[in-house]
DNA sequence: TGTACATCAGTGAACGCGCGTTCACTGATGTAC
DNA sequence: TGTACATCAGTGAACGCGCGTTCACTGATGTAC
């Protein structure tokens, strides 16, 4: 949550959000660098030339700066999806998403990482502006995959369906249940391939991931 | 590696080997529960009622340490995954394999994170002995994979067959790359649900991640 | 069986480090008159 | 346009903490004679 001060918006405010963002850029290019393996604050201030405390004036605590940078990772993993698959022939959509994911990760494996590993210690992954965020992607997802075909292959069961369905309309969304599973099918192989691949698991075996994902999307498509 | 002293087997040598033992027992439980987030030498020695220094006694470092468990880890996982799938229709063991490696990352989440997450800070993952223990996992995997089924529906592309084949050389095994291929699916997709799962990403969904699982089963058994 | 000796598990003090955070402050800067 | 004032970014000292690791030591214990 942002520090509230100064919310008229003049010169000092503009400075604000300026520093604000150097502040992130800084955190992300440390975590991105694996210079100090978890966020340090006094590690931050020290390469933006300032000193530990003086952060305190732009994030309430470190918690706070870390929630930040992880509404902003899903948020732009969102954008990059919404971009790859938006006005694309829905026949091209899934491969489009699964590429865009996966670029997406590989690309920034430490925000990846933010998102979906073990968050880092003593900090609550589970608020409620984080779960929201995750529930968000979510919807992204479903966007991208809805009409992608009309009939999954694959059908879940009774059981199964009637949570997605429930989940849905907590969400105020009314979905087919079988487009929900098969949203979090993909999701969840997605991040198989994804997170084996950024943790070099695929390297050590002289693997190439890409050519994993071109048959995962490949089985994908055949059960359409 | 083990503190090389007191190599004939007199009873301390005995009374030692029970004292690592219970170091790496205090060691898990308190990953487990979550208490100290990452590995302290300090802390598991307090709770052996110990001072600090004593335990170097048992081990060189704190990263040695570390190894062991996760070395142990990768040996617990195979011996379930063995037990599970050793003498079942092979029809059956593909569906044996996918529920004990689901069953022992959801009851012991911290030992699984030990192994495909993100390494604690400042320690390499990628020592020799590990990238072994990790090969050793798949050899296992492959075990229990092949004779499933003579022919996967889905076969890897010419370039990828290449690649899983050279793979196999490297490790001595003369592996047919379709059933490689299949093998790394298998896992990537159990790695993708089971990771998911254990941060508590179904759960707060309202899905149950078992039938996420009896789904993806469904879904591989079919692609024979 | 009894004694002398070598082994070695464990101690407590210390080193140097980094962490998040608070506090009272100073001095520059934008703003209102 | 010039001046007085309120704001507030940033400082440096300090707090209390925990970390991995080293070192010289002491005292119990197994072992060899």
């Amino acid at each position: 949550m942002v520090v509230e001060t100064n919310r008229r918006g003049g010169i000092r405010a503009r400075l604000r959000t300026e520093v604000r963002d150097d502040v992130k850029r800084i955190a992300l290019r440390q975590l991105a660098e694996g210079g100090p393996p978890t966020l340090s604050v006094n590690a931050i201030a020290k390469e933006l030339g300032v000193s530990g405390p003086a952060l305190y004036r732009y994030f309430t605590s470190r918690d706070d700066l870390l929630t930040e940078l992880v509404l902003d990772a899903y948020g732009d993993l969102a954008l990059a999806i919404e971009a790859a698959t938006r006005r694309q022939d829905p026949a091209q959509r899934l491969a489009a998403f699964a590429r865009a994911y996966r670029q997406w990760a590989i690309t920034e494996p430490h925000r990846y990482r933010l998102l979906f590993a073990q968050p880092t210690p003593g900090y609550d992954a589970h608020r409620d502006s984080l779960v929201d965020a995750a529930q968000r992607l979510m919807d992204t997802l479903l966007d991208a995959l809805t009409d992608t075909e009309a009939s999954p292959g694959q059908r879940p069961s009774a059981k199964l369906a009637g949570q997605l369905t429930a989940w849905g309309r907590k969400r105020g969304l009314d979905v087919d249940p079988a487009v929900a599973h098969r949203a979090i099918v993909v999701w969840s192989r997605l991040h198989g391939l994804v997170s084996l691949e950024i943790e070099g698991n695929f390297a050590s075996m002289g693997v190439d991931a890409e050519l994993l994902l071109d048959g995962e999307i490949a089985a994908l498509s055949a059960q359409d």
